[in-house]
DNA sequence: ATAATATTTTAGACTTGTCTAACTTTATTG
DNA sequence: CAATAAAGTTAGACAAGTCTAAAATATTAT
């Protein structure tokens, strides 16, 4: 029941694009790890052979039951970790992703079990991702933090970390109100600056303060 | 500055058997990592190629300053997490060598530095044996836990962890004091019994209970 | 519906770390 | 001190995971 680092990596992958049940396209996979198309079709196979995914060739792919409970157990162990290490070891929430990479390779259930006590079974994570309990299972309707999620995706707004009336204020200015859906369109790599639209509006800048104190629905 | 999984543990492995500064042989290594000798032979050569050794062949091997620097640092980190895994999630010192031996190589001088000051820079680990600190530097005349030692290796008392009248008087009666020199002869497997000798004296056992309250000097 | 374009796969090669089998050098010992 | 044993090395092979270049299939757009 061991994987390797690389098929980890893959899994995690896989279970990302797909966000556990749609189909994935082989040249999606290889940008996300960053690698050429062609080691992707290779290791396809091999995850294909190991029941790990359903894949035929020219057809694009998808995870097994077996394959997504090890996508999610990678997640899980990623974001416990990103946890610990900004609870525990005091890191910024950006500076861990790179660290947290690495340790969840780490092969012990034991540990991640007693790491998630030690951390009070934590729902979410310091990006406001959801954390997995040990079978694999999200939270229902768990609220996220939206700062930093994923560009090109749509989310349900859900509430506010900050209810000061100026705040509230500010977002029904702009026009942001409960239920909205936002989707982010970019985020600027220098002072992380959030280009959104609002139900399909036109496009407009949010800071990431603001971004940080709004609440969305998420898996 | 970054070496593979393989370089750190053929590193820690010299480490390890040279004892700092001794020659160590082929066969040795090979038996210490679990390898075949002539695998060990290729590898040196790669790691005299990065003046990480001094190599040659049929002469034998000994690390540069630069090795025993990612040899000692590889230490440091598995001592660390071992202590971290104790002290922190609560496991017994007898299960966290597995996972320690994973948690050693994850790249990040800051994570390790932070763990060090969480666990309040610590001189030893669980099993008794020194954490050099950060510029690689072990502690002198640190005093060690004797349980789990080296066996066929002699230590000097330097004193107990338990100095309850009842466990003085024991250690007074089978004939150990401050200053004795001791030397473990083996451990039984089953219940860690160390059958050991002082002053070159005849072989006795001593339980692994008593052997976790008596500190001798140690490196 | 077919030509142009994009995606995906195949084929062959490279690197790291390992193996076995055979050979060389060093050490032991009668 | 020469023969045998032990230790160490070389040569060739293999698996995992990656690449480039070329071929096959799918998609799209006229």
């Amino acid at each position: 029941m061991e994987h390797s680092f690389t098929e980890e990596n893959y899994l995690k992958a896989i279970y990302k694009l797909s966000d556990g049940t749609e189909d994935v396209s082989t040249t999606d996979l290889a940008k996300a790890l960053n690698i050429k198309s062609a080691t992707v079709t290779d290791m396809l196979k091999k995850l294909a052979a190991k029941k790990l995914i359903k894949y035929e060739r020219y057809k694009g792919l998808k995870l097994t039951d077996k394959g997504k409970l090890v996508g999610i157990k990678v997640i899980r162990k990623h974001r416990l970790w990103e946890l610990f290490l900004v609870q525990k070891l005091k890191f910024g929430w950006d500076e861990v992703h790179e660290i947290a990479e690495q340790l969840e390779h780490i092969q012990s259930d034991e540990l991640i079990n007693r790491l998630d006590e030690l951390l009070g079974y934590p729902k979410t994570d310091p990006h406001g991702d959801p954390i997995p309990d040990k079978h694999g299972v999200f939270g229902e309707n768990v609220t996220v933090i939206l700062a930093g999620k994923k560009s090109k995706t749509t989310y349900v707004i859900a509430g506010v970390t900050d209810d000061h009336p100026n705040f509230l204020k500010y977002l029904d200015k702009v026009g942001i109100r409960l239920g909205d859906k936002i989707t982010i369109t970019s985020i600027e790599p220098y002072d992380q600056m959030h280009k959104v639209s609002v139900n399909k509006g036109p496009e407009f800048f949010i800071s990431e303060n603001v971004a940080r104190n709004i609440l969305v629905f998420g898996k």
